[in-house]
DNA sequence: CGGGGGACGTTATACGTAACACTTGGAGGC
DNA sequence: GCCTCCAAGTGTTACGTATAACGTCCCCCG
């Protein structure tokens, strides 16, 4: 029996196997076929189970120079649309062998210079949700293999990036409130500083643009129900004629317009349509059920692990946005004729 | 210059910077003081600033047999509530220098067998919640410092436990029901098997069974919102009196429960009053806003770190369970006087 | 009967880091 | 003048693994 108190190693495993140790390691790492009998092999399994024996990955890592494991960096865990991205990366990732690590942005997490400090594990690449510009230099200055998921194609400093067409999904959107009779519309907008948020409103402005007769009006809020809660309000209580529809950039501010309209009294989508966008579980918990904009979640994910996979393997990564679809459900009807 | 196309070693910055290897170990590892002159030090420094220098960490694990990463295992990851617990958890565990890796428990992603074949990272512990029996023994196999979140102090092995008094949340909840004048309840059940929902429903058979002339059905959910409004729907249409309050083991559940109530033609809180526990954003997001037992999510990630950190030093985790509050809101109302 | 080549292994080495044990050149004490 | 001591480092080793390179046997073919 070898030292009871400490892992047991591949040298503990081959001297209980009566072997080498560098046996062991061929048998344990499946590459024995032609150089050691199945009878050994199989003693050598049967040690390694005996002593209960892992290999030590840090080992294994060094002296691979690699680690199977990547960073997945999202802006907060508290939507089930992350939850979603890292299911779907992490089902790829294992069909590779990787695994997934999670690293929140550093908001009240330490020091946001460094977005490694607190994931201390070594890593292969990182995939990386939006994110301001400079917390992307100093992921790059790590010389780490990056995906960018939803951000700006032109600016993400030549890494690769996957990208939901939500451009669509607002073309869609829009088409749905224009055809429906709608000409005056407030954008409740994400305050959040990125790309994603930004070309929302450009590409929201511009299809309006090209309709006669509309008009948009735009409320920042903070993505949280409170917030869009204040902002609605604030919208709505303005001088000038009422928006007959509101656009969320998010589901989450879409339920802060539900409040804001039972509280000034107005229904929904009697005198006020609302469409939002993820189609989170929250969607159809609102009353009535609301239309979003679809967000394949898992399918985000599971391209952006594609695409690292990619270009860990010196691939192309698959171009193409990913379709998004607008939902229809109860929150949106034509405007009441004045 | 050093080779371009593979990462800086400290062997490098030594060279670079004219002295050992060990030495900017030492300076860079801050253990110079008295060893190193501050104008070598600086020297080295800036070396290790110019070549971009990040030591190897999978070399640092292996030299000291630690990695300062400790494992998260959760349910799922689709609710707040566990987003709440890991920002809590990285939060202790930043100011102690460690990092935390989430795995969300095997439920489509690999083999539920193995909990690490997917989380490559070598680790110093592990937190899990709530989980299987047998995927517990798994980890204990692995001799992994282990914590448990919510889970049955008797049966948890050995392992340390951290605790949310849910048994007080359940009386709150109680009591707040009869002193409104509630006798016949329906108990809307997650469909998991858990200690702690089983827990649960043992706590809330026992104090109604205290209450002479109470009723209590229970109907089993999957913990979605779809499951609920089924299983509440099937519940409310049986035979015999209709249950006057819903309690439930989740938000989630009572947002199908409201949906269930809303299709039977039923208000709330005015013909069913009902009940949360969590007090997620679906909770302000409902209408009327649910009446639930608000968890604090981030101080349960914060309690179960460190109870962590307390194992790992060989120190005693801090006990006692932590408390939760009733949130009275409009969904809980008296019964109607039939 | 010589030797070519499978089958079955073993030996040796490197990955990058941290820490222990050791060296060197003075400064100071008596 | 010699011993001691300290500052300021350096040389070396080990962590546990994977793999390239190197031995043996022994069988079989020409």
């Amino acid at each position: 029996m070898a030292r009871s108190s400490t892992r047991p190693t591949s040298r503990d495993v081959a001297q209980a196997a009566g072997v080498s140790q560098a046996a062991v390691s061929l048998v344990l790492g499946d590459k024995w076929r032609g150089r050691v009998s199945e009878t050994t092999a199989e003693r050598v399994r049967e040690a390694a189970r005996e002593l209960g024996y892992r290999p030590n990955l840090a080992a294994r890592n060094l002296r691979l120079g690699r680690t199977r494991t990547v960073l997945l960096v999202v802006p907060a865990l508290t939507t089930e649309f992350f939850a979603g991205v890292y299911t779907g990366a992490a089902r790829v990732a294992a069909r590779h062998g990787f695994g997934v690590v999670l690293y929140p942005s550093p908001e009240g997490i330490g020091p946001a210079r460094d977005p490694f400090a607190s994931a201390q594990a070594a890593l292969d690449g990182v995939i990386a949700s939006s994110m301001a510009a400079d917390a992307l230099t100093a992921i790059r200055g790590d010389q780490l293999p990056l995906v960018m998921l939803d951000s700006d194609p032109e600016g993400s400093l030549g890494a690769a990036t996957v990208n939901l067409d939500i451009a669509d999904g607002v073309r869609q959107v829009t088409e749905h409130l224009l055809g429906l009779g709608h000409r005056h519309i407030l954008h409740l907008a994400a305050d959040v500083p990125s790309w994603t948020f930004e070309m929302r409103a450009r590409e929201l402005a511009a299809r309006l643009a090209a309709v006669p007769g509309t008009q948009i009006r735009t409320a920042p809020a903070p993505i949280s129900i409170e917030g869009a809660l204040a902002a609605t309000e604030a919208a709505l209580t303005a001088t000038g004629p009422r928006p007959t529809a509101i656009v969320c950039d998010d589901d989450k501010l879409a339920a802060g317009a539900y409040k804001a309209l039972r509280r000034l009294g107005l229904r929904v989508p009697d005198d006020v349509s609302v469409t939002g966008l993820d189609d989170l579980a929250l969607a159809t918990a609102l009353d009535p059920e609301l239309t979003t904009v679809r967000l394949d979640a898992e399918l985000f994910g599971e391209r952006g692990m594609e695409a690292l996979l990619a270009v860990l393997e010196g691939r192309e990564p698959e171009a193409g946005d990913i379709p998004v679809e607008l939902v229809v459900r109860g929150s949106t009807a034509p405007p009441r004729t004045p």
